[in-house]
RNA sequence: UGUCUCAUGGUGUAAUGGUAGCACUGCAGUUUCUGGAUCUGCCUGUUAAGGUUCGAGUCCUUAUGAGACAACCA
């Protein structure tokens, strides 16, 4: 026995972990882990940021280190409380503890102070260009740029300026601190590297009118990372080609062996999604999605509402890795995952969905009888519950065919179903109106096949789910699908909201549910019996009950179908 | 016609110079009071060409393909 556990198959690290564990081995930091999740709040929080929520918070956890969420506020034009409450929240919901909370604003000060130093040391100065004039003087990737007429500037009038920059007494867009780097570098990121901008349109949701000059990305964020003592700086693949001034930043200030690491790992493109928070927004600005949390979104809370757990959400992200190859994630294996969790979690009920009537000629009228039916098969803790049975019921009108084919395990006149925990029945017949649409269908039961009883283990084809048409609540029923109806909706020529799938929600108004998800509560899951997972909408209510589809169960019965 | 990065089945991801494995998908079967779940089996892969080496998915060279970078965004 023991040897088997030595036996168990070591899990492989990943390249940021494999680099973690060298540094550790290499005694760098002290031994000491430290990351961060820097958000800007600027918009809700999606699976992409998931990916990067368990990777930061992840390596601290596994190598006994700390993550503390930062929010990266260095635009007050886009940034708003709003969204600083949201992001806690769906970190909070993933699982997650930071072990601080910091915002890039409360540096403003010692950034200001660094980048007087920087000007001292004739390293930065102030332009007084147009945008587009510096934009012109950039060049581009294959031509080098030129020098603004303003670099060689002398140091005091730079601190002059600099100053007046914060004060208000220069206007919007009119003045810039640019570090003095290489305005012919490959690397356009080198080119005189804007580090200040004035905003005094908007006041910043933490710092009001304190500030009017906002220090840029490149210098905050290292800068950030620095003073809060990262060692291990995780950001996507696009900040690859920032590392440079990152570290180039870092090395203008820093005052000893520490310093913080930056590693790039792909970001996650989801088939049938789109991840652009811009695009997103138009969604929801355009009313084509019912808002952040529409249950077709990929938003964390969108996500929640639609029934995922956060444990279908880590299996999931540690299926498909973190690599520099930018991968296309196939949304089945999320679909996969979340079926995997609910699985194990989910309580069964019956729910009928596109009812039809079946009625039971042989049994009492009037009769009722208690049903005792377990709650999960694969949780033995679950326990039972009981379910009424009376003459009428409703059926899933999918579960009656007239001429059926000879795979068809459901009812058709002659042959016999098993009523989930009820009884074999064999179908007779059934009723229809002037159109051809079957009304009621018709059925006799045997009563020596009541579960439990010798008789019921009888080989029978097929078993459905039910509900007793007197026992039974009204509900609505949300079928969601794919957002989109292309695999690849960024690569597409044609506009992304041309490619929506119009067959993403589906209302259904007239379900009929059993008893017992009366007092169900907002965002509990279930499994409907025999249709796939659901949860309770947040606007559900005890006088309307409204289910969300999370996903569906797998059907073989709809591929057979099909061929 | 720059710099940087990447390339393993349909998709994603391992193999850290030594038997190309895992998951998802697909297919076939087993089993089942959910056509679910379970269990079993199968299909399919190292971008190309050279080189180093006893041995290369891995190291080197070149080619090909893909991505990132020219916001007073992060």
């Amino acid at each position: 026995m023991e040897n088997k556990i030595d036996e168990a198959p070591k899990k492989s690290l990943n390249f940021i972990e494999a680099f973690v564990e060298q540094d550790l081995k290499d005694g760098k930091n002290g031994g000491r882990i430290q990351t961060r999740f820097p958000p800007e709040p600027n918009g809700y929080l999606h699976i992409g940021h998931a990916k990067a929520i368990c990777l930061d918070f992840g390596v601290a956890k596994n190598y006994g280190g700390i993550c503390n969420l930062r929010f990266d506020d260095t635009n007050p034009v886009k940034e708003d409380v709003e969204y600083v409450d949201s992001i806690q929240e769906d970190i909070k919901w993933l699982g997650y503890n930071w072990a601080n909370v910091y915002y890039a604003s409360d540096y403003f000060q010692q950034l200001w102070d660094l980048a007087i130093e920087l000007i001292k040391k004739g390293k930065a100065y102030v332009d007084e260009q147009s945008a587009e004039t510096i934009a012109k003087q950039k060049g581009s990737p294959t031509v080098p740029g030129v020098e603004s007429p303003y670099r060689n500037r002398p140091i005091e009038e730079n601190l002059e300026l600099f100053r007046k920059m914060n004060t208000g007494e220069i206007a919007e867009g009119a003045m810039v601190l640019r570090a003095k780097i290489d305005m012919a570098s490959s690397n356009m990121h080198f080119r005189d590297p804007l580090m200040y901008r004035v905003i005094n349109s908007h006041p910043h949701h933490r710092t009001g009118w304190t500030w009017k000059a906002y220090p840029m990305y490149d210098y905050a964020h290292g800068q950030s990372d620095y003073f809060e003592g990262v060692t291990h700086s995780l950001c996507t693949l696009e900040f690859e080609v920032h590392r440079p001034l990152y570290d180039w930043f870092i090395d203008q200030f820093k005052d000893s062996d520490y310093r913080p690491r930056q590693i790039e790992f792909n970001r996650l493109n989801l088939t049938y999604t789109v991840m652009s928070k811009r695009k997103m927004l138009q969604l929801v600005q355009e009313g084509l999605v019912s808002g952040w949390d529409d249950p077709r979104m990929p938003t964390i809370c969108g996500l929640r509402r639609r029934g995922y757990s956060p444990e279908s959400i880590h299996n999931f992200i540690d299926k498909i890795g973190y690599t520099k190859f930018e991968a296309q994630n196939d949304i089945g294996l999320l679909e996969h995952s979340v079926r995997e969790s609910l699985n194990k979690t989910a309580t069964r009920v019956n729910a009928v969905i596109d009812p039809v009537k079946l009625i039971i000629t042989n049994y009492p009228e009037g009769k009722v009888e208690m049903m005792e039916t377990i709650n999960n098969p694969e949780d033995e803790t679950a326990g039972k519950r009981e379910i009424a049975f009376t003459r009428e019921l409703y059926v899933e009108r999918d579960d009656f065919m007239e001429d059926a084919p000879k795979k068809y395990f459901r009812m058709t006149p002659g042959q016999e179903v098993r009523l989930k925990s009820a009884y074999i029945i064999k179908c007779t017949g059934c009723k229809k109106d002037e159109n051809g649409k079957v009304e009621e269908v018709y059925a006799e039961f045997d009563d020596q096949t009541k579960s439990g009883m010798p008789e019921a283990n009888r080989k029978v084809k097929g078993t459905l789910h039910w509900v007793s048409a007197t026992h039974c609540l009204d509900a609505e029923v949300r079928l969601y699908d794919r957002l989109f109806s292309v695999e690849n909706p960024s690569a597409d020529e044609r506009d992304f909201r041309e490619l929506l799938n119009p067959g993403s929600l589906k209302v259904l108004s007239n379900c009929k549910v059993e008893t017992s998800l009366g007092n169900a509560k907002a965002l509990d899951q279930f499994q409907f019996q025999r249709i796939g997972y659901f949860n309770v909408d947040s606007d559900s209510a005890p006088s309307k009950l409204i289910f969300n589809r999370t996903v569906s169960l797998k059907d073989s019965w709809a591929k057979e179908k099909e061929k």
